[in-house]
DNA sequence: ATTCGCTGATTAAACGTTTTATCAGTTAGG
DNA sequence: CCTAACTGATAAAACGTTTAATCAGCGAAT
């Protein structure tokens, strides 16, 4: 491994000015930068973190800290996060808090000894990491006051509601999948909001909610709208079993738009995040709050895209449950 | 931040045995040892990573180089990952090498210049990366001659050819994704050794290949083979839309067991990776290597699992086939 | 009593970088 | 002609740790 050092002995110069003249940062003339440049490049000379950093006090590396790694959307945040954080020259260090406010604390404990300059967190359900000794952006939803950036989930169900009202529904069901989550709790609030007076709305949350389903129907419900792609593909599942088809006898709505939701039939009406702003937007936040220790106070909030394929359908006239059974 | 030097002069002993006693190094009498070690644990002692790392060369930090961070098994490859690593006190650095190999060799060149100790690769389809700086291990399939740990693919698919062999077809269909991807040729090669020369196998690739599955299942087919869950999961979509049930009138089986695999209707049946193992094993292997030098030659495989749901039943013994068009 | 070996602890160098203070030399200004 | 200002480059300290070399003290063996 080439040093900095040796660059300097070997063009008899200091290692000051060769350090100068790599970061541009000291005084010296514009024909030795260009020598020491090229030397170093042919030499293949890497600086090295480890020395930078504990020299600077920053090691360049941020951690992401996520409730559970095998999260839906964990893949595709983390793909981002790790696309522009090497746009920067920066790492990202990943930790799993495992589903538990303890290992969370503790994964972020860890991140913290490595000495990263900052920190993503998607936080645990119901749990607030608080500030931590260096600068933290974190990833949840408007309603959660640490917020920092998240997609706009109420928004984002209350696109994908008016989208149901719209095709004439009068009876849905909403269906969630863990009512300690704010996010969740958030998507349906926005559904809620976007359906008048006139429009009963059932809610349903956890796994028994796919048990309720059944007498919803029978009710005359003739929409169901969930809080995630899984679970729409899971009711779908109960559905056909049932002899009931999407979306002619009943329409159906996801969230998140994950890989899977293109691959069903019928395809999956679904509301799907930015990904790539919310991560960009949480690096340059991030960035932003380390060089100036001064964070920026307001939360910032993406837009959901509303993505229409083909599980949802105008509302049928005459009631066909009838004819069904 | 407290370190070694504020602890040394608070006791007033030398910064040499405050660094013995914490490492438990040299020599220092043991009361001493306890000693030191309670003031540091009172006052919060944390060392600086950045510090030992440029003392010993070593960073602490192993590099996760996947070749798409989407891919369906990257969020429990990584969790697992870090688990362990987290046992072992080291950190994860991801790196994307975003579907060509040019990105791949940058991505490896970023971790390298972060000076990771060690390297974790899934390889590109149809790459090499070769070896590397620093100790690499390298997680394909058995076929691959660099491979280091990964699930015995062409087993799995033995497993689950042999079960679709015991229902009694004698007619199938397998169908693959990407042909230029090892795991996959694996795969499928796998599936074909199980099946005696009295059966019937034809064998289609990429996309196109479901537009070739009617006119095999014309022909008699009664079982479908996939090389991934969501290849099967397009297949199953695609034969509902037909009417054709699965697995009254035809078999299905997929690969991998990703988490939608029991949302499906039927349950899919399938065959699973043990990521935990492999990740295990991939990471003792790579922290050998560093440790060694030498690294181990002989590859591990990993035994796939046979995952038996809903999606595949008994050869129906007359030909359905007419009764339903 | 001198040497040897051992224990417990210290000194000082080393890892590779950045940066402040300093210095020599040149140019400009009065 | 003397000083002031500026330019290009350097010396040296600092970041926090580990470790090889050294040393003082002490009991035991020669």
């Amino acid at each position: 491994m080439t040093n900095i050092k040796q660059i300097a002995t070997d063009m008899s110069v200091s290692v000051a000015t060769v350090s100068n003249a790599l970061t541009g940062k000291g005084r010296v003339s514009s024909e030795m930068v260009e020598r020491i440049r090229q030397r170093a490049s042919d030499l293949g000379y890497r600086p090295s973190l480890a020395g930078r950093a504990l020299r600077s006090g920053q090691s360049g590396i941020l951690g992401l800290v996520m409730p559970d790694l095998t999260n839906p959307l964990f893949p595709r945040i983390a793909q981002n996060l790790s696309l522009i954080a090497d746009d920067r020259q920066l790492g990202i260090l990943i930790a799993d808090s495992r589903g538990n406010p303890v290992e969370q604390m503790q994964a972020i404990e860890r991140l913290l000894d490595r000495g990263v300059d900052g920190l993503l967190i998607v936080p645990q359900k119901g749990t607030a990491p608080g500030m931590q000794r260096v600068p933290t952006v974190i990833i949840n939803t408007a309603s959660d006051p640490d917020n920092t950036v998240s997609a706009d989930h109420a928004g984002g169900g209350r696109l994908i509601a008016e989208h149901i009202a719209e095709l004439g529904h009068s009876h849905v069901v909403l269906l969630g999948g863990d009512p300690v989550s704010e996010v969740q709790r958030d998507r349906v609030h926005g559904m809620r909001s976007a359906f008048r007076n006139s429009v009963t709305v059932q809610e349903y949350w956890a796994d028994d909610g796919i048990e309720r389903l059944a007498p919803a129907i029978e009710n005359g419900a003739t929409a169901i709208m969930t809080t995630s792609d899984l679970l729409a593909l899971r009711v779908h599942s109960h559905l056909t079993r049932c002899g009931i088809v999407v979306p002619r006898d009943i329409s159906l709505t996801g969230f998140d738009d994950l890989p899977f939701a293109t691959a069903m039939h019928p395809k999956l009406t679904t509301v799907a995040q930015d990904v790539e702003q919310i991560a960009s937007l949480a690096i340059e936040r991030l960035i932003h709050a380390i060089q100036n220790t001064r964070a920026l106070e307001q939360t910032a909030t993406i837009p959901m895209r509303l993505v229409i394929r083909n599980s949802t359908a105008l509302k049928i006239q005459t009631t066909k449950m009838e004819t069904i059974k």
